[in-house]
DNA sequence: TGACTATATTCCGACATAGTTATATAGTCA
DNA sequence: TGACTATATAACTATGTCGGAATATAGTCA
């Protein structure tokens, strides 16, 4: 049989389903929607009042998210409310934030 | 005195940093760049012939995941050697692994 | 029913990105 | 020195993405 490998090999649809989702977000509107779902469940016209996105564009990239399967929309009449389906993300966004501090501090070095 | 905000707001130039920085992890080149170097630093040559990629885009790729912080490049001679300069893009990694096999489980639910 | 409203979608132009080919840079060795 | 090697960069093409304007879709209410 054959001998066991070190390490876990991923196969290129499994890149590119990781990748695909890094994608979703790596955009400052989207993050910026996000954020503004940290506190709880929004329809669409406040999160346009919040950000400042238009409507179309704000459609769009929470399509997206929902798309993603972090957020999860919930329609109620004329209205959709947009709310975390996987507060996952947020880790996500907190490792990164302590990614970049690690980086600047590494730059300061650097220089100093 | 301003009464505190219940929640710490992003600038937009945070936002961009942070987008930015998630773009670089968006692309599965540069995923399987980062993967072939979990056990070790490696040079130009052994990663283009491990990952497949023509030399000039895995260059490129490995500039965009130096410039960004993740990898560090050390130059002996006429070859230069790539290692993971911020063990955190693994963690990332990983719990987006987590998201989404949460988000296929969820998916897997609404069927059945 | 028809006017109105909230959201989604389509079309389009501007710009960014990934990959290829060719070339430049710089180190090694005879 | 000159031939050779490893890596980086430039130029180009094809494709993808963002945002805006206009329009479509549905739900509400008179």
């Amino acid at each position: 049989m054959p001998r066991k490998p070190k390490m876990k090999n991923l196969s290129p649809a499994a890149l590119d389903m990781i990748a695909a989702r890094f994608r979703v977000l790596s955009d400052p509107s989207r993050l910026a929607l996000l954020h503004a779902l940290m506190e709880g469940e929004r329809n669409v016209a406040q999160l346009v009042e919040h950000t400042g996105l238009s409507q179309a564009n704000a459609s769009k990239h929470l399509s997206q998210l929902a798309e993603a399967g972090f957020l999860a929309r919930r329609k109620d009449g004329l209205f959709t409310w947009y709310g975390v389906a996987d507060p996952g993300v947020f880790e996500l966004c907190d490792l990164m934030c302590g990614s970049i501090a690690r980086k600047l501090g590494r730059d300061l070095q650097e220089i100093a």
